[in-house]
DNA sequence: CGAGAGTCCTGAAGGC
DNA sequence: TGCCTTCAGGACTCTC
């Protein structure tokens, strides 16, 4: 599943090709997500034009004439969706569960074998929604810093690995980054959230800053799932540093990194390197 | 309230 | 080849 880099390039993949487009046609194939896609969508949409595409954690929010009787498009790709462009009369293949025809000539097209995703209907002049009122701060946002990790994390026991998982904490801070970004600052994630000091928080900050933006830079890194905005495979070979390299040597200081599981998710750490 | 487990679903990979 | 188990990038929603 696309973690934020890779939503954050599918939104600006489909920017020029949803930009000022007027939806012409709306295809459900199936509702059956996380939470049912509204069957009215092609009565929400069509004859709509499309005045905006922003993105929030790892939500995407597309301005369906908000201000002027429409409202928000919500869209998750969840653990294998993607969200991509084609020339209207591509044949769909399998799990291809949506198609928002764009201007009569392009389709974008929502796949996702799993499921997990969501698409829904916000109505009205601003995005709220319960799936939005919670979420923490934007990584790459001047609000999100070590301070405000610190204050946070006082009296938490949990991990730190799931603390930063935590959308509470700040969002799309998903499995693959959470581990690189603790080895990038030298942190053990099996560390309680509430014992590290205000100065690692700052390192830890700037580490999720720092892995998230290089990976934005190169266009979302690669997991099989993951499908380009373009349609194109997306793949990029990921440089990680610990993710999936159980067992190979730790590329700072040849110590096998080690593999644990942690709330369920696999975990990947350098026990020399991490403290 | 926090912490941990369960849940949705398909498909790929590995063991036998 | 086939059957079975395990695992996968999320994150909401329970229970204790």
């Amino acid at each position: 599943m696309p973690e934020l880099p890779e939503v954050e390039t599918t939104r600006l993949g489909l920017l020029s090709a949803v930009i000022g487009k007027r939806v012409s046609g709306v295809i459900l194939r199936d509702w059956r997500l996380r939470w049912p896609i509204p069957r009215n969508l092609d009565a929400l949409l069509v004859g709509r034009t499309v005045l905006g595409l922003a993105r929030r954690g790892k939500y995407l929010l597309w301005d369906v004439e908000s201000s002027h009787g429409g409202g928000f498009l919500l869209c998750h790709l969840g653990m294998s969706g993607s969200m991509f462009t084609v020339r209207n009369g591509v044949a769909p293949i399998k799990h291809d569960h949506v198609d928002i025809v764009l201007g009569g000539d392009t389709i974008v097209r929502y796949h996702d074998p799993r499921r997990f995703g969501a698409m829904l209907w916000i109505s009205g002049a601003t995005p709220t929604h319960p799936l939005l009122d919670q979420l923490g701060p934007e990584p790459m946002a001047a609000d999100f810093n070590g301070s405000r990790l610190f204050a946070r994390s006082r009296g938490r026991a949990i991990s730190v690995k799931q603390f930063i998982m935590d959308g509470h904490t700040v969002v799309g801070v998903g499995n693959i980054y959470a581990s690189e970004s603790l080895f990038d600052a030298g942190i053990r994630p099996t560390t309680a959230a509430g014992r590290i000091s205000e100065t690692r928080y700052g390192s830890l900050a700037s580490s999720i800053k720092a892995t998230l933006a290089k990976a934005i830079a190169a266009g979302g890194s690669s997991l099989r799932d993951y499908v380009g905005a373009d349609g194109e495979s997306g793949y990029f070979q990921l440089a990680a540093q610990v993710y999936g390299r159980e067992g190979e040597p730790c590329h700072t200081c040849r110590r096998p990194v080690r593999a644990i599981r942690q709330g369920q998710r696999s975990t990947f750490f350098c026990s020399r390197c991490q403290t």
